[in-house]
DNA sequence: ACGAAGACTTGTTCGGAACCTA
DNA sequence: TAGGTTCCGAACAAGTCTTCGT
């Protein structure tokens, strides 16, 4: 096996973002090979250099600001210690000394690993602890319901309602123009949540006859009243609103000051699931203390909330977890609705820097793993050689696991759970994958695969390990499913899984056309800042398309690319007068207007230039359209890459990172330009 | 061994604020 | 300065993966 063409790594999708469920047969020009996907060396063993930076990257004091978040306004009680908050925690470096060699690699690991220690998620399997005191103010609730008394309409005629039924009338009045009133699936769990609140003998005994729209009509005009509040009434709402919440925005670890992500408790309101979700419509009803449990330091004041009479569900302290509070969720009741720290908090960043470093540790191992996937396509082993093609697409294509998923559930699958369906064979080994990724959003592709591996999808597609005939419905891996999978790469690294392998491939892949890029553009004229962010951008959506990160197509999309189009009309129009202009005034050989022509032929130079970034702006925008570059950035791109790379070409690191991000990769920003994935 | 519980990450969309532009 | 974009953060749904209980 492994033939050398097969580390030949992901494919480049560069052409074709499909549509989004909107199922449609299109012929894609199949993958892009284009220039790029040679040398598959930088990547593998990147045994060579890298880290010796790791020394710093680590240290990183972190931390940031959470302390204005931090209601300046309100003491939040006494604390004594919100004034220690950050500041160095983790201490000092473990002295250096590195030896020689792969020893020295390893040392750096696990010094990064040891230095991390607790408090570490990732490397914290089960009884870890992860904080020694722990105090917040809870949870904020939704303010209770407050009757309008707008009435629907039954039958053309207006119909009472008591509080309760009315709001959850207005629940659905509101989503008048959402896709979900065409949803059959839909009306009919809403009609079912509604009746059952209406009561047995209401006069309302069928969704066709009602209309909302009075009170839809109602929602409408607050909104527009709201628009046209005074900045002072505006001003003044917020800063109400802030003085309310600021005590719950942050939490105390260990006498660390905290963000708090969502203290909010989610407001009653209609489930909308995305595709076609066998539950979307039915109610959520309203959270109470009584659904919430609360996690607190020991001896810390317990949180107070509005119900009087009522108490939490429940009060723990438990140090091995990092969520403040949760309750259950109503729609689905395995499922649960956690508040944590925000993405700036030492917990979040710890798990992020476990994240990245584990992927780069899968990095030194990956040429194995692949010659033992490879190896297992032709074992004798019918579970084997499944599970080696499967890891061949995890790895080629960056797909998710795909765990099995219950019947009240959006139909979606992942490498594990693709059918038969999902995986089209075409002439010289290419495969076509058409199914319905994570959120239902469509996943198709046509890739060329290793010889081998299309021989075995032939019969994967056919019977199964015992020889039965399989239907297009059917598991194309029976064999296994990703719990398993996992399983097995346990034993290739400790902590190894399937998602790694996402993280590694779009990290890897975003270091590698950095580096590509700076290379192509060694001795070239100097880029502006803007260039290189372009540069720096079409990476970006490389990886994006990798990952399938799709969005939908904004509403006024078409719209403005017409307007783009005009504006590039006029341009045009515009820049042939000058040039006729310049014509005449040459040929008329005029007045000696030497100053014209040249002021003519600068116009028309700047005319060009404009018309060249429209251009730009109109294929970029095109092009992007279906394409959400923020959440690789966000979850699957080293932030070090990125950082070293502004380092490198002088791009302040603001052009790339917004506030938020930067607050999110602080641990990531004394990074050595030098630092490679 | 296996399914359910539990906890945490990843993902899209939406609404409001910031920013442009005519 | 209104009106439209773009940008962002919040919201919350939907994954992944480990642990727990039987």
């Amino acid at each position: 096996m492994s033939d050398s063409d097969d580390d030949i790594p992901l494919v480049k999708r560069l052409a074709a973002p499909p549509a989004k469920s909107t199922p449609k047969p299109t012929p894609k020009p199949a993958a892009k090979p284009a220039a790029v996907q040679l040398q598959s060396k930088p990547r593998d063993n990147g045994a060579s250099k890298k880290k010796q930076e790791t020394e710093d990257e680590d240290d990183d004091e972190d931390n940031e600001e959470s302390e204005e978040s931090a209601s300046s306004s309100e003491s939040d009680d006494e604390g004594s210690e919100s004034d220690v908050p950050l500041s160095k925690r983790r201490k000092s470096k473990s002295p250096g000394a590195a030896s020689t060699g792969a020893k020295r690699k390893r040392a750096t690991q696990q010094k990064e690993s040891a230095k991390r220690s607790r408090r570490d998620p990732s490397s914290s399997k089960s009884g870890q602890l992860m904080w020694k005191t722990l105090r917040h103010s809870g949870v904020l609730f939704p303010p209770e319901y407050e009757p309008h008394g707008v009435k629907m309409l039954y039958d053309g005629k207006p119909v009472n309602l008591t509080p309760e039924q009315e709001e959850v009338a207005t629940m659905f009045a509101v989503m008048k123009d959402t896709d979900y009133m065409k949803k059959p699936v839909f009306l009919k769990n809403f009609w079912e949540g509604f009746k059952e609140i209406l009561g047995k003998n209401h006069a309302i005994k069928n969704l066709d006859k009602c209309d909302f729209t009075p009170i839809y009509d109602w929602h409408m005009a607050q909104r527009e009243a709201k628009k046209t509040m005074t900045k002072e009434e505006k001003d003044r709402i917020k800063k109400e609103k802030d003085e309310k919440e600021g005590k719950y925005k942050v939490a105390y670890v260990d006498g660390r000051c905290e963000p708090v992500g969502n203290f909010r408790v989610e407001p009653p309101g209609l489930f909308r699931g995305r595709g076609e979700h066998p539950k979307m419509g039915k109610i959520k009803r309203r959270i109470y203390p009584r659904d919430i449990t609360i996690n607190i330091g020991e001896g810390e004041a317990i949180p107070e909330h509005p119900y009087p009479g009522q108490t939490w569900k429940e009060i723990k302290h438990d140090h091995t977890v990092t969520w403040l509070a949760y309750w259950k969720d109503t729609i689905s009741s395995k499922d649960y609705k956690y508040v944590f720290l925000g993405a700036t908090s030492t917990f979040k960043a710890d798990s992020d820097l476990a994240k990245y470093e584990k992927a780069r540790k899968l990095k030194d191992l990956i040429v194995d793993v692949r010659k033992n996937y490879e190896r297992d396509w032709e074992n004798s082993d019918h579970k084997k050689r499944q599970m080696g093609v499967a890891m061949y697409f995890i790895d080629k294509l960056a797909l998710r696991a795909g765990h099995e998923k219950d019947d009240d559930e959006a139909d979606t699958v992942g490498c594990c759970t693709l059918k038969v369906e999902n995986v089209d064979l075409e002439p010289n080994n290419k495969v076509k994958f058409d199914f319905l990724g994570k959120d239902s959003i469509r996943y198709e592709n046509v890739v060329e695969v290793h010889p081998t591996v299309y021989k075995n999808l032939e019969r994967f597609r056919k019977i199964d390990a015992t020889g039965k005939k399989k239907k297009p419905g059917d598991q194309l891996f029976e064999t296994f499913d990703a719990q398993d999978l996992n399983k097995e790469l346990k034993n290739i690294m400790d902590g190894l899984s399937v998602k790694v392998f996402r993280t590694y491939n779009a990290s890897i892949t975003l270091d590698r056309l950095l580096a590509e890029l700076e290379e192509s553009k060694m001795g070239a004229a100097a880029q502006s800042v803007d260039e290189k962010k372009a540069d720096y951008d079409s990476a970006n959506k490389e990886v994006a398309i990798l990952c399938n990160h799709q969005r939908s197509v904004p509403k006024t999309h078409t719209n403005q690319m017409e307007k783009i189009q005009e504006k590039l009309q006029i341009l045009n129009t515009e820049l042939k007068e000058l040039e006729e202009e310049l014509a005449a005034v040459q040929k008329g050989k005029s007045d000696g207007k030497k100053a014209s022509v040249e002021s003519l032929l600068s116009k028309i130079e700047k005319k060009k230039q404009a018309i060249f970034k429209v251009e730009l702006q109109a294929r970029s925008k095109e092009d992007l359209k279906t394409v959400a570059l923020g959440t690789s950035k966000i979850n699957y791109m080293d932030p070090r890459i990125t950082v070293a790379w502004c380092k490198r070409n002088d791009v302040p690191i603001e052009k790339i990172f917004n506030k938020s991000l930067l607050g999110k990769f602080n641990w990531a920003m004394d990074v050595e330009p030098s630092f490679r994935f």
